[in-house]
DNA sequence: TAGCTTTACGTATCTCGTAAGAATG
DNA sequence: CATTCTTACGAGATACGTAAAGCTA
């Protein structure tokens, strides 16, 4: 599993489609079912039930929606977290921020 | 970024080192390497810097980890409950295995 | 020089697109 | 018979392995 997989996988979810869902990630119905079936896969039974028009999640299905919504927004959080740390360093490194003019105290190793 | 990425990076934390890193992970340094740097560029700015005797957490790095480790352990509680709440399905289709004998209620879309 | 990491490039794996098949109302 | 999901298979993208180069004490 991996991010790929949650998101096509919440697109399903919200689009209550595969067709749908594929229309608005950009790509075919055949490679969207084929990743929502790996993902099944993995876990092991169904995400969504086939309906006659379209599907509908599944006990585990809907599990995992609110499991894979928060695994993304922590993954987007993650990457927003490491950059503002990376700012922060530069603007201040070692906190020693409230030594104005000792920054040449900056271990080599970390800029 | 995939949870990949996250494995990788956080492999080469533990070990302070990339070599070490492949060593555990089962794969060769090169790649390794590159499957860092491709995240330190989507981070935008350098998760190690780069030391004579292998590598060290900058402050991004630093604060990813926390993130990471967050991550991988949340995905593998997904996939755990998704497991289980096919498992609570079967055994307790829609929460009426209060009414014993009223299965036949279920949904035909909801095995 | 020794011990790392990085770059360059070929190979294998995987995702995606196209076309045809299957199922349901 | 129309709509949707699935299967089959070839093409393109991506990760991996090997070999050689760079870097720093």
């Amino acid at each position: 599993m991996d991010l790929r997989h949650l998101r096509y996988f919440l697109a399903v979810a919200d689009a209550r489609s595969v067709t749908r869902a594929a229309e608005l990630l950009g790509i075919r119905q055949p490679p969207l079912s084929q990743q929502i079936q790996q993902l099944e896969r993995e876990v092991g039974s169904p995400l969504f039930n086939r309906l006659p028009r379209g599907v509908a999640l599944t006990q585990a299905g809907l599990r995992l929606v609110q499991d894979a919504r928060a695994i993304l927004a922590q993954a987007d959080r993650a990457l927003d977290d490491a950059r503002r740390a990376a700012r922060g360093a530069r603007d201040h490194p070692h906190r020693l921020h409230l030594l104005r003019g000792l920054q040449f105290l900056r271990h080599a190793h970390d800029p």
